[in-house]
DNA sequence: CGTCCAGGTCTAC
DNA sequence: GGTAGACCTGGACGC
């Protein structure tokens, strides 16, 4: 079946741009197209595929899992406030036409698990990390919190190889297991930015990058996602030769609760070749 | 070979 | 509240 590409404030969804901003939600099981005419993801219930179906329009292979896929695409968010401030400045008005819409995991659980093996280590190691826990526990699909919960360390240790991670992994996947914690709730747009923030960090493996990481993905967008590769290549964009963090943060004021998702597409322009 | 560090976090001062 | 050291892993370097 076919779904409109727009978010919840009629604004249009630029659905390659939303599929290459790179967020952890292209690692294992989703794969995204090269040129972001597609990506598939895979589900318990099987594999699903979007693909670009027309201007504003995607195609979704499997009619049961719409509502995992709206979630993917955040088509539930609401980002015309934010294009209407970024269409009067010239550096950032070319995300009016759609853009901004980091792709993301079907549940919370996966997009923290994804996060805290991003930290401290290369990106092939992510990917490393996270291709073990899909197909080794998961049977392709991203595993259940029970099923991490019930792999022993060794796994952790020998087959993901995720290091001092592996504590972490497995103590919030028991968690979320027994149903001591609920991840799932921080979805919740009534809680507040402050709250899901202090969630976030409570969680072990989880500092100042992973949690403003996570709270793009949970369409929390104040806070920016400063790590070793933003800065450096927010510097070199400025051309100045040192900046702080406070002097970042200092940039993107004006953008208000947007200044973190400002900053990420300033950053990312360069990942889509045609930028309408 | 040893050292450093990559899309950091935790603990102990 | 701010700052060192340790921490799994494994490529990329320098010697």
């Amino acid at each position: 079946m076919r779904i409109e590409l727009r978010g919840a404030g009629g604004e249009p969804v630029d659905f390659a741009r939303t599929l290459l901003s790179h967020g952890v939600a292209e690692l294992p099981p989703n794969t995204v197209a090269e040129d972001g005419s597609w990506f598939e993801t895979v589900l318990p219930s099987g594999r699903v595929r979007v693909e670009a179906d027309g201007p504003g329009w995607a195609r979704v292979s499997d009619a049961r899992h719409v509502a995992v896929v709206r979630h993917m695409l955040r088509l539930d968010d609401d980002l015309s406030a934010f294009y209407a401030v970024a269409a009067a400045d010239p550096a950032l008005a070319w995300v009016a036409s759609g853009a901004g819409r980091m792709l993301r995991s079907p549940t919370v659980f996966e997009d923290l698990v994804k996060t805290i093996c991003t930290t401290n280590c290369t990106w092939a190691a992510t990917v490393r990390m996270v291709t073990a826990l899909v197909s080794d526990l998961g049977g392709g699909a991203f595993p259940s919190p029970v099923v991490m919960a019930s792999a022993d360390e060794s796994f952790y240790v020998s087959v993901a190889k995720t290091g001092y991670r592996g504590a972490y992994l497995r103590s919030i996947a028991s968690e979320v297991a027994s149903g001591a914690l609920d991840l799932e709730a921080l979805k919740d747009p009534a809680l507040s930015d402050l709250v899901v923030t202090e969630r976030l960090l409570a969680l072990p493996g989880v500092g100042p990058y992973a949690c403003a990481h996570l709270m793009m993905l949970l369409g929390r967008y104040r806070e920016l996602i400063l790590d070793s590769w933003t800065r450096p290549t927010y510097r070199r964009l400025t051309g100045r030769a040192r900046v702080t963090d406070v002097g970042i943060r200092k940039a993107f004021r004006p953008y208000r609760e947007y200044a973190g998702l400002a900053f990420w597409l300033t950053l990312t322009e360069s990942w889509v070749p045609t930028k309408t």
